[in-house]
DNA sequence: ACTTCATATTGACACTTTTCGATTTGGTGC
DNA sequence: GCACCAAATCGAAAAGTGTCAATATGAAGT
């Protein structure tokens, strides 16, 4: 149960665009908030929040080099998302009403 | 950029842990929704608006048979959130970067 | 037509989220 | 020390969300 409310922070962190594209963004390596200040029109508090909503989840990780701070996804937290998002769109033993937690068959496994 | 609007609703719909569930109870096949109403806590007016919110962001389909109504997973909506979901999180041809207006210098050392 | 049952909609409320400007924190260099 | 810069935090306003009770809708059976 706790399991849903776990990764379901991941997908409401998603569920704004912006946040979103951060994490497009991020896919192509890490990043320094200033950088991705630049793509975006938003405060740099609002810019902040947002990272910590991000970080919050587990999606990204921030790491302090001098006065900057560098983010980048976490694949962990990525493929772990991709699982539960499998599993509960696809009919198989963890289903709710049975109470499991299994893979991610039809996944396409790039993990 | 509709492009990541359109999506991020999807994420935005499974970011609230009952409807989560609710998803993950879809799997299993079709239900009504006092079947749904049943395994929940909930008042029925508050299921009737999450059932709402996940048809609009076209995970899930309502049928109408009579005085019930059966709700389902759209597996075509399910495999292009799966598709999404990787292509903003793997570094490919698509990310945000490379569709350019501007900025992300360095995000892929042509800075 | 009337009643009943399953859903949907409405109106209201508390709570959360998004956003900003202003301020604070903490590292860098003079 | 002091000034400067990047980033985080604070405080507040506006918008959005989750929830319920009450009411409306619409189909089925009497």
């Amino acid at each position: 149960m706790e399991n849903y409310l776990e990764n379901t922070k991941v997908f409401k962190a998603l569920g704004d665009p912006k946040r979103a594209m951060i994490v497009d963004m991020l896919s192509c390596g890490e990043l320094c908030a200033c950088m991705i200040l630049e793509k975006f029109e938003m405060s740099q508090s609002t810019l902040s929040h947002h990272m910590k909503l991000l970080c919050e989840c587990g999606l990204v990780k921030g790491r302090n080099e001098g006065k900057w701070t560098y983010y980048s996804l976490d694949e962990e937290a990525i493929s772990k998302t991709k699982q539960f998002f499998c599993s509960i769109t696809s009919d198989k033993e963890n289903c709710i009403c049975k109470e499991d937690t299994g893979c991610c068959k039809g996944c396409d496994g790039n993990e």
